[in-house]
DNA sequence: AAGCTTACTTAACATTGTTAAATTAACAAC
DNA sequence: GTTGTTAATTTAACAATGTTAAGTAAGCTT
């Protein structure tokens, strides 16, 4: 209840809380059930301390957002190991689609919702860290295989084929994640649909 | 401002003067600038009539949406005139990004936001009729060229063909419309996008 | 003319994000 | 030790939203 002068580490205590309070309600119930009011009787605050924290609703998500691109880019680590281009070329596009299914919530408000567009001055992520950006990542996957040679040589765009590949994946899931439920459509197996568009990507840009 | 028995006519013309204010006001400044007061204002009406003709928000937008299923299978419909099934196919994936992005915020509350999920019994649409229904176009399109030998023999399920196909599209369009304006991307032309998705799906897909 | 139905409006409610104004505690200065 | 000052927090309040309840008035029926 009370007020003491807080210390730089108290206050990034306190916005993490906010955050992990937020994205709790936001994964179990999506971005619509988040009130700056629920997320503060979690933390036993106030709904209006948030403000001291962070400026809207808005900022509040895009924080949120941050982490979850970094838990992205950290879900993806390991495979840029594999040291054959191509084979971490196909365990690179099923990690991501494997993390978007299984936070399909952090997905839709990574990649799905309507909001002020990410830009390197506003986040807190550093641009081109293999450890935190997980399209930098994408782009030096595809880029890999590139130089050794593996694509057609018809296509010669390296990060062309980088957002194209994401768009294939991406298509798969934000479908799957949008519209599993719609009855208009007897949709095939997720994973059938997964690895479908995986094996049509490859066969569409690699060399034989 | 007064009262008269109104003949089932007048009611139509009054709902589908509330579904256009609405679709206005929505394709202008997308889903949020749709409130029910704004719409009415527009009509001169009040607010609460609306909800003589529509249960909710969400049904008046689904009747929306409802409308902008039928104008895509409209704008694809000439395609399937398209006598070559390969040609028809590419001019279908081509045909369906440009109403995609000519729309995109038609396109957003079809395909991209959390809606109440669609099935026959709730649209009044005719599921399987080639003059109302996209996705059966495109199982079409798809089983056309499918029965004429085009695909490579190992893929065998023309529905999952379908379902791939269009998450290839999609991926596109719908990166586009939402992300267009971010700038952690350096994105690539949008038609230079779509190209090679096209292209590598058919390079993946179909016989040589 | 009395009453019922229909089309509509005005009031009102609860919930949201957000801001302004109080409150309360710790610290510093005299 | 009283008095400011500052920082952290809360309570009140606002405006906007979707939605419901209650009212009003015009036409129809009898």
């Amino acid at each position: 209840m009370p007020p003491k002068p807080k210390t730089e580490a108290e206050r990034q205590q306190l916005r993490t809380l906010i955050i992990d309070a937020a994205r709790e309600l936001f994964v179990a119930q999506g971005v619509e059930a988040v009130t700056m009011r629920e997320i503060a009787k979690r933390i036993g605050y106030s709904a209006t301390s948030i403000y001291l924290h962070f400026a809207d609703k808005d900022t509040l998500l895009r924080a949120i957002c941050d982490t979850d691109f970094l838990a992205l880019a950290s879900a993806l680590k390991d495979i840029l190991q594999i040291a054959d281009p191509v084979e971490r070329l196909n365990a690179f596009g099923m990690g991501y689609a494997h993390y978007a299914l299984t936070h399909p919530n952090h997905y839709r408000l990574m990649f799905m919702t309507v909001r002020t567009p990410c830009s390197p001055e506003l986040s807190s992520l550093q641009q081109n860290n293999a450890e935190q950006d997980a399209y930098f990542q994408l782009k030096t996957v595809i880029n890999d295989a590139f130089l050794a040679g593996r694509f057609k040589p018809e296509f010669t765009d390296s990060e062309l084929i980088a957002q194209t590949m994401w768009a294939g994946m991406h298509g798969v899931c934000s479908l799957e994640i949008n519209m599993a439920e719609d009855a208009w459509v007897n949709w095939r197996d997720i994973s059938a649909r997964l690895q479908l568009m995986q094996k049509v990507l490859m066969q569409g840009l690699l060399r034989e």
